[in-house]
DNA sequence: CTGTTAGCGCCTTCAT
DNA sequence: ATGAAGGCGCTAACAG
């Protein structure tokens, strides 16, 4: 590994000059150009960005924290971030929490350590204690699919509680009326959000919401399933279910099959976040998708607005369009099928 | 962004003091470290980590390059690759090429600046060019998934030749003699070695391969699309198809459909790698599956082995078995189920 | 138990 | 057009 003065030294220049050849400023002769161009082609000298970041303060770098690196609604948005950054010169450090509050604080802490120019965050919840050593050093961050409750972060997210309102309105439209709710934490704000759709929904049609239809837990097929199970052991068992992610929707499909109940006659399912188009066969999920790439790409650019000092003072909230897509795995509950 | 002089200063010590706080390191008497961590807390002081490498010349973090980040193959390796590296407590910079040699080059370029201790590469392709720096440097690297005809890298990866043996013998025991296999780019060592599984157990069978169906283009579900529409203009039409991995399935199967032929009545497919299990709710295709966060996870080991100065001088080449899984999307051929 | 010195690799400033 | 000195933040080695 040479360094700057092992490339002065075989060039018979100073390191000064050696510097100004790589970062092709100042001004230098033709014929000392060429020979120092030789020796860090004979040495393989590279660069130590390290040191150069010692003096500039900026290692143009920045940090985007996952929840679930296996989801693909989120590498959609890793993909976005990821060609954002590149736009400008910036490298991405992923990292991936596992909804873990412990894990995400760890990473800040080592991403801070390590002096990372900016956040991307998707929080694992909402709690302040992680995030109070951003607050305090003023760290740009800009969170991603999820509120925070303190509010001097930009961010990036849908409407959850319109998207899960469409979804829900769908299935009183159709008919029904016992629908059940499978959401994720409550320390969440996607989770949080759904079901206030769900319950804005309910109430408008005059229903209202029983909740004993109402389930939190997390967002893993595990917990979908387990929450499918006692959805279907109420009595009367409800003639729907709204999922509030893929991976909930995934697990109550489970349980679903194995109560021997057929999809949508005997029961709808609706979901949040479709699988990509191409991964799947036969689309049969009624599903509202969100922009996962614009919601990346768009988060990195406010980001990358802030670190080059650009951008407002108050904090921005970007809302992106999502969209519900009517497939087959919602219809007409069984009662009102019947009488067709 | 206060410094170690800073909390020195603060403190009233001198910055050997604050280092050894904050490093628990030799003896400091309970009183100054009580001081000392009190300037800490009311300044905010986090240690610069980069000024910390630049004395060590140790990173303590390793880059994993993969060829497509929504492959879920793909992710899943990460997954093991970020559990293995954080149990040793290593960092990982993630990064993805899209099957680009030039990314590859740029990406392998500015994580040397980096001082990244080492490489796990999947590598776009078999050309020498883009990882000779790599090479002339002596960093370590781990190859994962896929062989490079330079030999003196550590990998770990499963056996495509027997894999696409068994997936094609599979298919002639079922009675199929016409076989078409759609596989990825000729630069890719699994591409190459699948369609030579292929072959062997096709002139074993004493059928040898016929040309005008063996297909290589790249390893997307577009390409598989394409490659899928000319083999079955193919005359007499293939009655399987083994497609080199999932992305070229699913074109493959888009084609089959618009050909309004069923699947596997009218013609089988199988394929390399499955996608998770949850994610699907009924599995159908035929598959060889890779242990993908094995191949992470083991990958990981090898290179923080030799980070370590461990491990022999021989570079080793570790092949993890992979599973042939039989389900749906293969048959007898059509002229064979007649006769049943 | 604590402080001083020196240097990691690079670049800005000021000379020459 | 080129070079010398100094310092970014940190810590190993050696005082004291």
């Amino acid at each position: 590994m040479s360094t700057i003065s092992d490339v002065a030294k075989r060039a018979g220049v100073s390191t000064m000059t050696v510097s100004r050849v790589v970062n092709n400023s100042g001004y230098i002769s033709q014929e000392t150009r060429e020979r120092v161009e030789r020796a860090i082609a004979e040495l393989g000298y590279v660069p130590n960005a390290l040191a150069r970041y010692l003096r500039f303060k900026q290692t143009k770098t920045i940090a985007l924290i996952l929840t679930d690196i296996t989801n693909p609604f989120f590498t959609t948005i890793a993909r976005g971030v990821e060609d954002a950054a590149r736009d400008q010169g910036f490298s991405v450090i992923f990292c991936n929490t596992d909804e873990s509050e412990t894990e995400q604080t760890e990473y800040l802490q080592l991403l801070l350590q390590r002096q990372v120019d900016g956040f991307l965050l998707v929080p694992a919840s909402d709690s302040d204690e992680s995030i109070a050593a951003l607050r305090a050093r003023g760290v740009p961050v800009v969170l991603l699919d999820r509120r925070l409750s303190v509010g001097e972060f930009d961010s990036v997210r849908c409407d959850s509680v319109q998207g899960a309102y469409e979804l829900v309105h769908h299935l009183l439209a159709l008919g029904h009326t016992r629908i059940a709710v499978l959401s994720g934490s409550k320390a969440v704000s996607t989770a949080v959000d759904r079901v206030a759709g769900y319950t804005r929904a309910m109430c408008e049609a005059g229903i209202g919401e029983d909740q004993h239809l109402v389930f939190y837990d997390r967002f893993t097929q595990g917990d979908g399933y387990r929450m499918a199970q006692r959805a279907l052991a109420a009595s009367p068992r409800p003639t729907a279910i709204f999922a509030a992610n893929n991976f909930i929707a995934f697990g109550a499909i489970r349980a679903i099959q194995e109560a021997d109940l057929r999809i949508p006659e005997d029961i709808s399912i609706v979901t949040f976040d479709d699988l990509p188009q191409l991964w799947v066969m036969d689309p049969f999920l009624t599903v509202v998708t969100q922009p996962a790439y614009e919601i990346g790409h768009k988060a990195t650019e406010l980001l990358l607005d802030r670190l080059a000092g650009e951008g407002p003072v108050e904090t921005r909230e970007i809302m992106l369009p999502a969209e519900l897509i009517v497939r087959k795995s919602s219809g007409p509950p069984p009662t009102v099928a019947t009488k067709l």
